[in-house]
DNA sequence: ACCAGTTCTGAAAGCGCTTTCAGCAATCAG
DNA sequence: CTGATTGCTGAAAGCGCTTTCAGAACTGGT
């Protein structure tokens, strides 16, 4: 038996190659169960011993199995996040924020992309709950209902973020996209501008963007003016989309005064190719957009644009999800502010009609 | 005894709010091994007896729990990567391409920034190596021994990224920066210009860095002249960092007529500030720089940089990875190609001495 | 010196899955 | 028709940890 046992447990190192608890319990001269809590109540051990026990752990180098722990705790201490995109500024400041609040709370973050794909999300967050994520976030609100019934079947807190609260019946961390953009929209019209373009992503799987041109569509009616559909134009995101939009929309028989871009690239696209095309910027065309990213501001003309919450969204969202995993029952935290910032891509029209 | 059970299982229910693989072994009427190998290995079932438990697995929704096939399978199916940033689409890129072929072969990433900070790093590894990961991407070779060691106590397969197997001892994936810097300083050299500076992030834990300086030195070594230390400029990374070191450099007593750029952000800000100094480049100044990403080719004077093959290094180490994890004994690809790129932000010095 | 109350501790029972192993049925060579 | 082989299957033994529970070891009040 004794052969047998010892036989087992030179194998067992072999293969995974690391320390048990019950190791470290033999050195220390204790129970795996009192191992067990020094690890994680520490304060439930007497003190003299806790410490030969942590004095085991660390001559050892033992590193608990997270799995074993997953497995018998019921909480893995790792959180989900699903990102149409991880490849952008924009995302990845939040992304950023995001982990480094989850780390110090102890959690680990797994990322996947779905890039722009609905299915491709379900897909991942199919993936994650099957790794046994504590929690979840993801980007917008619009999915199918099947996913949801998945993301509810496990019971595990989550939070949608870069929308309101008030825009679903979904916990979400982020701003009013229908506000800001309306905002943004008011200006311009405020600056003398009655033909006003929105370039945007495909609008189809894309909540925020929607919003937006509500947005713009309600400064409109509400200033008395009508917005006209065939200006919106919608391209692949990136900068070669705002290229193609700038070139479609300055060959229109009546061209608009300015422009309105749904996300970032949109606009520096536009910007770059209005000088390549020898077009002024604002003086022939103003261009305003969203996200105040790094470049706006490096950029000639300097990009008037509103500044999203990006790294806030990040930093709430994971303050949000911790708090739901420690039992409280917080609600989601207030929408975050948007500022417009106006710099030198805007400006009146030329010759106001 | 039955009534026990049953109450056990109820409570479990109520907590896993799961299916398990017990449940769909009653509905099929199999035992549960068959169940699992229908999911695992269904080559090894029956057919008829696969499609009744697949059937059932559909109709539950049944998912199973990963850590418990984790704990008792001795494999995650998780990935970890450890990046210096992840707000950067440098490594945004990379990402991107290794997170979907992994996703392809099944495994999950688990993903985490070091902020450049070499604690932060080691803290995260550690971290990763605890939830389990099967495998471990991490970039550059420059880490504490005891990192490593860590790493091959769990005797996991990892890769380093963005250097050379040349370079290390260790399994790696990326391109020669050596050569790839000596590459661009010739061009430089040979346009004619003997003053070159070299703008870099902190020098001091980043060994790409280094190397792109080193090949710089060699590039001038080899051609026969002396490479100016006063001419290596270190500011935190960022387009910021480029205005500075553009500013300090041209304050010079005796400038640079040329700057390579370790890393392309520092371009971006040393030709916006150029811009709005009033100096031209190249005209007065050439400014090259590495990574190619998508704002090199878009801004004015597009930028002259060196091609990384970023979404390859990704792409790579993950199949080098897989097939590691798959008990292949492969070797890491060879070194990927880089390309230098000359567009319009270089030119001959205006006053060749 | 004794008992109630308090603090700690270790034994043991799982967590939900994989995998080994023995057994049964079906197939095949002789 | 027999014995050996093959193909599938289910019982059962863990994987390495947490957590419950009962009891040991103290504490303090009397």
């Amino acid at each position: 038996m004794c052969l047998f046992t010892r036989l087992m447990k030179a194998l067992s190192k072999l293969r995974h190659a690391g320390l048990t608890l019950e190791d470290v319990a033999r050195i220390a001269d204790v129970s795996p169960a009192t191992v067990s809590r020094c690890l994680n109540r520490p304060e439930t051990v007497n003190v003299k011993k806790r410490e030969r026990v942590l004095a085991a752990v660390e001559r050892l180098g033992y590193v608990p199995h997270g799995a074993a722990r997953a497995l018998a705790s019921r909480q893995s201490r790792m959180v989900g996040v699903v990102f149409p995109s991880i490849d952008n500024s924009l995302f990845g400041a939040a992304l950023d924020a995001f982990q480094r609040t989850m780390a110090d709370a102890g959690y680990t973050v797994i990322v996947a992309s779905s890039a722009y794909d609905p299915e491709l999300e379900t897909q991942h967050i199919r993936r994650m709950l099957q790794s046994g994520i504590d929690a979840l976030m993801l980007v917008g609100t619009e999915r199918p209902d099947t996913t949801y019934r998945m993301i509810h079947a496990r019971n595990i807190p989550y939070v949608t973020v870069w929308r309101t609260p008030g825009e679903s019946s979904h916990p979400s961390i982020g701003f009013d996209n229908v506000q800001a953009a309306k905002h943004l929209s008011n200006y311009l019209i405020g600056l003398g501008h009655r033909r006003i373009a929105f370039f945007s992503g495909h609008l189809e799987h894309n909540d925020r963007a929607r919003d937006r041109l509500e947005g713009v569509r309600q400064s409109h009616t509400q200033s008395g003016f009508t917005f006209d559909d065939s200006l919106i134009l919608q391209r692949p995101f990136g900068v070669d989309g705002g290229r193609h939009m700038l070139r479609a929309c300055t060959a229109l028989p009546s061209p608009p005064t300015a422009i309105i871009c749904g996300a970032e690239p949109f606009a520096y696209g536009a910007i770059f190719e209005a000088a390549a095309l020898g077009i002024g910027v604002p003086a022939e065309i103003s261009v305003a957009a969203f996200d105040d990213t790094w470049l706006a501001a490096q950029i000639s003309p300097k990009l008037t644009t509103v500044r999203t919450p990006n790294l806030e969204i990040g930093e709430e969202a994971a303050r949000y999800l911790i708090a739901r995993l420690a039992g409280e029952n917080a609600p989601p935290a207030l929408p975050l502010d948007t500022e417009l910032i106006i710099r030198e891509s805007t400006a009146p029209p030329s010759q106001p009609r």
